[in-house]
DNA sequence: ACCTGAACACCGTTCAAGT
DNA sequence: ACCTGAACACCGTTCAAGT
């Protein structure tokens, strides 16, 4: 007699997510998941292996629920998607967004992301033995940027002024690409 | 009567930073601070205001023992200084690094190294009105980097690999500052 | 099979008390 | 003036027990 189980992972996950943008990183503690699934804190564990499994699980959150661009698209548009739909979720999802930079981009959701730049890169005509460091590179700079912009070190400036900074970011970017296809010419 | 005080701010942050390095940001508790300072944990709250002032101090650390340029080198040598400077410094604090990209760039440390950035720029000829702008996209470039690298998201690459990334990341920052120079002539 | 209650070792922080 | 002891509310996690 199996009964059917109140709650699943995804709620786990969610209600992780929630807390966080609403109060922080600090305030995704066992207790206060567990309470807002209406389960006890003990019962979590059924879910998730411990705190350190649930905030990873968060980052995926994070990774997966960004919108994957049209493939149809030229690459310049499916890298230009990527990187407005990374910053709308740094602008979603702010106090857990920094996690990105600290974690080892080998799960299933940072990989796909990363797989979608190196196609990019490749049609772009970046040689394919310089493909993985310019993804490197491309990638801690607009990790860099937005947990900046997430994380307000960069201040409380108007939206103008950070909306410019990113356009700065994308030139570098656009630039340091085309740097490297006609490196590979 | 006055009793000379067994120990200092500088002791408590001390302690903090070295028990960050050997164990991790984690092991960072009042406690355990506390007990490598010889002290109950409760003493500590006189030179530290609480938790988060103790983590504070510590970012505070890392900005001030990482050694000011000479200031008669040429600002291309300055800055190549600097952003040695940086990578050692989160090479030998990669649990405290990543706190950087997380907290208001207005403490008296951050403030220091961003001047310094400033007067680099102003004597390459960047226009006063550009600077700002063009020393937050430098710095969110350089600690995205420096806080992959440190916090073991690029994996772990040889020494030799990363060498390289950065000579890439370095060589971005070069031509951006070239192309805001051409832009303020 | 799924969830809970009780328990453990720890955490940050307060406050009155000791010297 | 400087530090401690006792206490509080919380934390992550375990394990045996309930249904």
């Amino acid at each position: 007699v199996s009964r059917q189980p109140r709650f699943d992972r995804a709620a786990v996950l969610q209600a992780g997510l929630a807390l966080a943008d609403e109060s922080g990183l600090a305030a995704v503690t066992m207790q206060a998941v567990a309470r807002r699934v209406g389960v006890t804190p003990m019962a979590l564990y059924r879910e998730v292996a411990d705190k350190a499994d649930l905030l990873d699980g968060l980052v995926e959150l994070l990774l997966t629920d960004f919108p994957a661009p049209d493939p149809d698209l030229p690459w310049e548009q499916r890298l230009e998607a990527a990187a407005a739909g990374l910053r709308r979720t740094a602008r979603r999802h702010p106090a857990v967004f920094p996690l990105l930079l600290q974690r080892p981009a080998t799960t299933p959701g940072s990989k796909r992301v990363r797989e979608a730049v190196y196609a990019a890169l490749a049609e772009a005509g970046v040689a394919g033995r310089r493909i993985a460091r310019v993804e490197r590179v491309i990638s801690s700079i607009m990790l860099g940027f937005l947990v900046s912009e997430a994380g307000g070190r960069l201040g409380h400036h108007s939206r103008r002024v950070l909306d410019a900074d990113f356009d700065h970011i994308r030139g570098v970017i656009a630039s340091l690409i085309a740097a490297q296809v006609q490196a590979s010419a």
